[in-house]
Formats: structure tokens, C-alpha cells, sequence
DNA sequence: TGAATGATGCACT
DNA sequence: GTGCATCATTCAC
């Protein structure tokens, strides 16, 4: 169990920076679905990235999930990033730094590409979203790693942050 | 403290 | 064949 305190925004096939920008694809098709399913793919050979489908079917948007501050299992998580690249150093890892980061998420949580299209809205999901906190102060930066992204897509604030988390992928910003 | 780089597999042109 | 919605390590300062 983990509170999500950083994500970014991808919405509409005129994002320049959103994977859905060419159109639907085998991979991205799930972005044109119904809201609330989880759209989950391989990033850099190596990490998986989870991805909450927002917006009306027909209108391809997601929400990355970047950084998650662990509450419950922390062992669990820990053994799982064991799995990875640099896993040696997850044993003296601080708790907080276990899940943030996009890749390190689905690392700490044992997300794989077989978690594509689960519905995070139902209760019986093994992934699932649930209820808490709302943050108290939400900082929005530009997104992170969309470097091919022309204007005005690279520079828009859709990057947000619960302030002072320290979770987040990056310490600064 | 920060920049450069390799790992690594697959979607897409 | 090219290029990633990344991360850890290495190297320069």
C-alpha cells in the first residue's frame, strides 16, 4: 500500500508529449478506453510504468503515476526492487525512496505488462485505487523525460507534486 | 553536486 | 533501424 504523491498528465491526441499523439496503436489503444483502467507498458527495455486512463472513451488520456510514498509492506517492496537493476542497495534503501520514481513504482509494487487493462476501480483488483488523504499543497512543474515534445506540450505545468514529500522522484522541483 | 553513460526490449517508422 | 513518459553507476569537478 502506497500514497501516490506524484504524477503527470497526458490527455488528448494533440499532446505532442502523450503516446497517444499518432493515433491509437496496439500499445496505446488502451488510452482511448473507458476511465479508471490501468494502462501499463515497458519503458527503456527495463521499467514499467503504471498509468491511470482517465477521460470519455474516445478521448486518449492517462495519468502516469511517478512517485508513491510506501504505508504498508515495506518489506514486501523491498525484496521486490531486490529484483531489479541495483537491487542490492534496496536493503539500505530509506523506506521513502523505495517506490519514487515511475520505474521504481512498478518495480516496488511487482507491476508487469500483465497488469495492462486491470481496473483499478474495482475492490477485488489485486491493483486497485482506493481513498485517502488529499494532499495539502499540490505543486505543478513541467512533465519530466518528454524532451521530444515541441512548445508549448514540454513546458506545461502538468507534472504535480504533493509539496515536501519525500518521495518524490526528484528532491528539487 | 552534477553530467555522461550503459543496460535493455519492444513499439513504431 | 531508431528512439524511448528510466535508473544506477561512473567520472569530473
Amino acid at each position: 500500500v502506497g500514497r501516490i504523491v506524484e504524477v503527470e498528465a497526458y490527455i488528448g491526441q494533440d499532446d505532442l508529449a502523450s503516446h497517444a499523439r499518432f493515433g491509437p496503436t496496439a500499445r496505446n489503444r488502451v488510452m482511448f478506453g473507458p476511465a479508471g483502467i490501468a494502462y501499463v507498458y515497458l519503458v527503456y527495455g527495463m521499467y514499467h510504468c503504471l498509468n491511470v486512463v482517465t477521460e470519455a472513451e474516445g478521448t486518449p488520456a492517462a495519468v502516469l503515476i511517478r512517485a508513491v510514498e510506501p504505508v504498508e509492506g515495506e518489506p514486501l517492496m523491498r525484496a521486490a526492487r531486490k529484483i531489479g537493476r541495483g537491487g542490492g542497495r534496496a536493503r539500505t534503501l530509506p523506506a521513502t525512496r523505495l517506490a519514487a520514481g515511475p520505474g521504481l513504482v512498478g518495480l516496488a509494487f511487482g507491476i508487469t505488462r500483465s497488469d495492462n487493462l486491470a481496473d483499478l476501480c474495482d475492490s477485488e483488483s489485486a491493483l486497485r485505487l482506493e481513498c485517502g488523504e488529499p494532499a495539502h499543497t499540490v505543486v505543478a512543474t513541467p512533465r519530466i523525460g518528454i524532451g521530444y515534445a515541441p512548445e508549448p506540450w514540454l513546458s506545461h505545468p502538468w507534472r504535480f507534486t504533493v509539496a515536501g514529500s519525500p518521495s518524490l522522484s526528484r528532491v528539487r522541483g
